[in-house]
DNA sequence: CGCGGCTTTGATGTTCATCAAGTAAAGTGG
DNA sequence: CCACTTTACTTGATGAACATCAAAGCCGCG
């Protein structure tokens, strides 16, 4: 079950370096009375759709999935976060409910800070606004331009960027647990189930990467980034 | 061809109340004094792809598509943007060079704000960081949404909801004439030009809608949002 | 007036989802 | 710990949705 932490001091967090650097010594106290570490296991269910937005979320450990729930009660994952990323997107900004869920996929600790402190502070701090919206500005960005780039390719296009995507993305390693089902990375890339288990049984025939389960090692990262490229 | 207009004051301009308003009547001079309002004729392009990101922009009359050029030269068209629309997606802030390209669709005004200003102005006033970026993050959320939606609909919903677009959202008016050529309706929805042209007629032939070139007549609304709701 | 791009329709083929059916793995309650 | 249930995984077969190809008329433009 999801418990709180014992906090530790922003001004030795590593995000602070990345998001909160332009913040005064104060500024950044004001921060650190008002943000909450949490550890969430596997499966639980940090933000869910349709409950007001309150605070800015920031991954620390582990890993998590952003989500729609169809009206077909289906699951439409939009994107993944790694430690060290910002997690949602600028609707947080602009909406007042989240639109979409987040839940946890690897054991995470996640930094609640109050939205409204945040946002007094960028009324205060105009440098620190303009630095904050450029960095994660750039998280919705990439999430935007994934989708685009996604949905031009067919399903080995597909399967080759998600396994690159652990692979070089997430990871940084060659070998590496899946973190979700092939229920989930067809929910993520756009595909049937039964399609992802193909392919990857495909991908296995052809030698271009072997599979345990979830275990998964890429034998031939070239071939899987042109089949990539190619579509 | 494109031509610097006769420029008009920031104070009078209907964006102000919209994005600018935090600004004091100083801040505002600097505004004005570092924006140029051009004409652009149909065709135009305002800004490639590649090119270093220098003014923040805004429509203030016409009608302007977005869009990226793949490898085998095929244009995909993100988000069409309209009237009083910031154009552009927040990757203004995250990156330095373009990564869209921006064309006319109907001769259209254009006005170029100097984004170091912009910058510089958020740096200085938090308030109207904070607001500026409440606004124009919206437009980016609203491009990933819709996008996301399109995705998840068959061919029939995709075109529902590019009819639906331009009744409702572009002209609000149940007869328009359309902007762009079934081969651009084609690039904004991800589909075969035949199948939209197939998918159009199927309408008419259904009695949903009137077809004559470009003008479309929308008789059963409804009918066209059910079709949308379904996907 | 002729050329190229846009539009349209029909025919064909490919890609992909869906269905079905079976095995393996992972929870669940006694 | 074992029977039970559920969920995940896997493969093959089928059909639907869609892209592509082909051919012809149309329109605008130099």
């Amino acid at each position: 079950m999801a418990e709180i932490l014992e906090q530790t001091d922003c001004k030795s967090c590593v995000f602070r370096t990345w998001a909160f650097d332009k913040l005064t010594r104060e500024e950044l106290d004001l921060i650190n009375q008002n943000k909450k570490e949490v550890y969430y296991e596997k499966g639980e269910i940090i933000c869910r759709e349709g409950t007001p937005v309150e605070n800015f979320l920031y991954l620390q450990k582990g890993l998590v999935k952003l989500y729609k729930t169809e009206k077909n009660d289906k699951e439409h994952i939009i994107s993944i976060a790694k430690p060290l990323d910002f997690i949602g997107l600028l609707g947080i900004f602009s909406n007042k409910k989240h639109i979409n869920t987040i839940s946890v996929l690897e054991n995470s600790t996640i930094c609640f800070v109050d939205l409204n402190i945040i946002k007094q502070l960028m009324k205060n701090n105009g440098e620190f606004a303009l630095d904050f919206i450029e960095k994660i500005s750039k998280v919705s960005d990439d999430v935007l331009n994934t989708r685009l780039n996604i949905n031009t390719k067919q399903l080995r296009g597909r399967i080759a960027f998600i396994l690159l995507f652990f692979a070089d993305h997430i990871y940084e390693n060659k070998h590496f647990e899946l973190p979700i089902s092939r229920k989930e990375i067809a929910q993520l890339i756009d595909m049937s189930t039964e399609n992802v288990i193909r392919i990857l049984s495909e991908f296995r025939k052809d030698g271009i990467i072997n599979i345990e389960g979830k275990f998964i090692t890429i034998n031939q990262p070239e071939r899987l980034q042109k089949i990539y490229d190619l579509g």
